[in-house]
DNA sequence: TTGTAGGCGTTATCAC
DNA sequence: GTGATAACGCCTACAA
């Protein structure tokens, strides 16, 4: 007999399975010195209750689906463990997938998830998410969802976000504040939502100290090292120079600074960079990047909260979005302009 | 309703739940007619099979265990993505926990595998994993482990790991063909067999090319970048400053690059570093990092189906241990030496 | 307070 | 070829 059941502590003790059942559950009238005693002998027999057995008669998985776009880079694997920390402690098997950035993955997740009968999701959209249909499918038919970082605000699902904009807004303003005017932000694809976020919080930063905005302010380059790369590299070829970027995440401004580099321009003296989302990398990378940092460890406990909570039926309407709030890594890269002597 | 089952269908075409059970497992007589209409009501119906019943029935979870010591480097995560990719193609649900480099946690994370019935385990010792009595508990009682890259060789249980000592003494023969001739290894900590291996590979590499093996050209420096940098910086300020130094994974290497630089020293040129493991890191720090590269997703795969061999009844040699072969990305970190004009 | 029996959704062993 | 029926390990009315 490989794993022991209560069958066989019922045999043991010459007691019915319901008791030993019951002296686990403890909602239910039993004596206490058979309690004890079944619960002693259980222990010592080295029972285990078969959690397979409790799902299937409790009619719920105890799965919880995470879906991540990457698990590359330091951000997600932290939301992660966030993530596992409150789910674990309540019994909680989690099962995480990544999409690898690829809307197709996403939608064989969303359906792998499905078949193991997941009894919610959490999920942080992949960057080419054009076609939500199969997400918006599932939500509709009330399944239990939470976006968190990567969101779509036209989803009716709870969401845990940044304080995007305003830190956006502080990041440029800090360049500005450091002497520099000609700043370039590179952006994100349109359709994740802070994307626009960052977007207007660098734009109303500049605004605010009255520099102009046109439309080569913003270049939408993508969220990755070869995207700062190659916007970088198109600005020096075309001779636009600026004299910051603020990119939309880190790799996006560690392309950058290779690109900056490669051409033999010096950070920040010739262009400052600062990055979004403080990677492990910011603080490696040389000159260290000025990054705004994001609480990734507690977005990823209040991202399961928030679904737990929809789980356990208390909706606390449906479209709640968490904002969280972090704080600017003032580094190298983005160090006072050095104003040429006259 | 919630879910169907093969009792609505059942119902629904007036046939027994066996019948159309037996339309899902072909192993069994079904007319072919029946067995058609079946599944296509079925299809229509949005039936699905539901996993736990089918485990509960198969005794077997069909979940796996997956332990590391850390996903915050791109390397785990990069392991796990070849294992996942093997074990949810068999329909298997893959619970990866992180041990946080703590021993302790790591039994804890056994015991929650346990508890989840997990039908085998693949594992990554933490750095600080002395007591390992848990662990051999589970191997003795025949339960099913295969441990991948953090190994520790006394266990007989299968392992797949990467050949260390020929890539480290490659690596250190670089160095020294490169004109290197006063070189330094940060090993890592002795419990692990790769830490061994990568010593004894630039040992030989070294005496292969009759340069002088002390006591100190080996220092026991640990995993991190925080060791790495003070490792380094006590060798800059006991003014034991060597010309190179390989260390024994990128984050170490990464901290000896920090603290040279600090300390205004340029690499190559007053010290050229080496690393092993290639993190993504590699290429984006400056200068690019000279390391080994590792076969990461194959690895994952290998360890996966060596798992499933196990479990699966064919256990061939309990003990066999599968090396992988990589290769050595050289980068600027370690450009030939400039012997400067007498 | 405790035991009996039925059921959660499958699969598998019998008969028919 | 198909249909009862008994498991798998647990929970929970209901009866005793």
């Amino acid at each position: 007999m490989r794993h022991i059941t209560i069958k066989d502590i019922a045999k043991a003790l010459n007691v019915s399975i319901s008791t030993v059942s019951r002296a686990f559950n403890d909602k239910y009238d039993i004596r206490k010195e058979t309690r004890d005693l079944i619960i002693e002998t259980a222990e010592r027999m080295g029972y285990k209750p078969n959690p397979i057995a409790q799902k299937l008669i409790s009619r719920r998985s105890y799965n919880i689906g995470v879906i991540v776009p990457e698990f590359i880079n330091s951000f997600f694997p932290q939301v992660i463990m966030g993530i596992q920390k409150v789910l674990i402690e309540q019994k909680y098997q989690v099962l995480i997938m990544s999409s690898n950035e690829n809307s197709e993955t996403e939608k064989e997740n969303l359906i792998t998830m499905e078949n193991n009968m997941v009894d919610g999701i959490i999920i942080s959209l992949s960057c080419e998410t054009k076609n939500i249909d199969y997400l918006k499918q599932m939500i509709d038919a009330g399944f239990p969802i939470v976006m968190f970082n990567r969101v779509n605000e036209d989803l009716p699902i709870p969401k845990v976000v940044f304080s995007d904009y305003k830190w956006s807004f502080f990041a440029t303003e800090h360049l500005i504040e450091n002497g520099y005017r000609n700043i370039i932000h590179f952006s994100g694809p349109k359709n994740l939502s802070f994307t626009i976020n960052r977007a207007k919080g660098f734009a109303d930063a500049l605004r605010k100290h009255h520099l102009p905005v046109s439309g080569s302010s913003i270049i939408e380059s993508g969220l990755f090292v070869d995207d700062g790369y190659r916007c970088m590299q198109k600005l020096i070829d075309t001779g636009h120079l600026p004299d910051a970027v603020f990119a939309v995440n880190d790799p996006t401004a560690i392309g950058a600074i290779k690109a900056l580099k490669k051409n033999g321009l010096r950070i920040p003296h010739d262009v400052a960079v600062a990055g979004f989302s403080e990677s492990s990398l910011a603080e490696l990378i040389d000159p260290a990047l000025t990054s705004v940092m994001q609480p990734t460890f507690e977005m990823g406990i209040k991202t399961a909260q928030l679904l737990l909570q929809q789980i356990k039926g208390n909706e606390p309407g449906r479209n709640e979005t968490i904002v969280l709030n972090g704080k600017l890594n003032i580094r190298e890269s983005s160090a006072r302009k050095v104003i040429p002597a006259v």
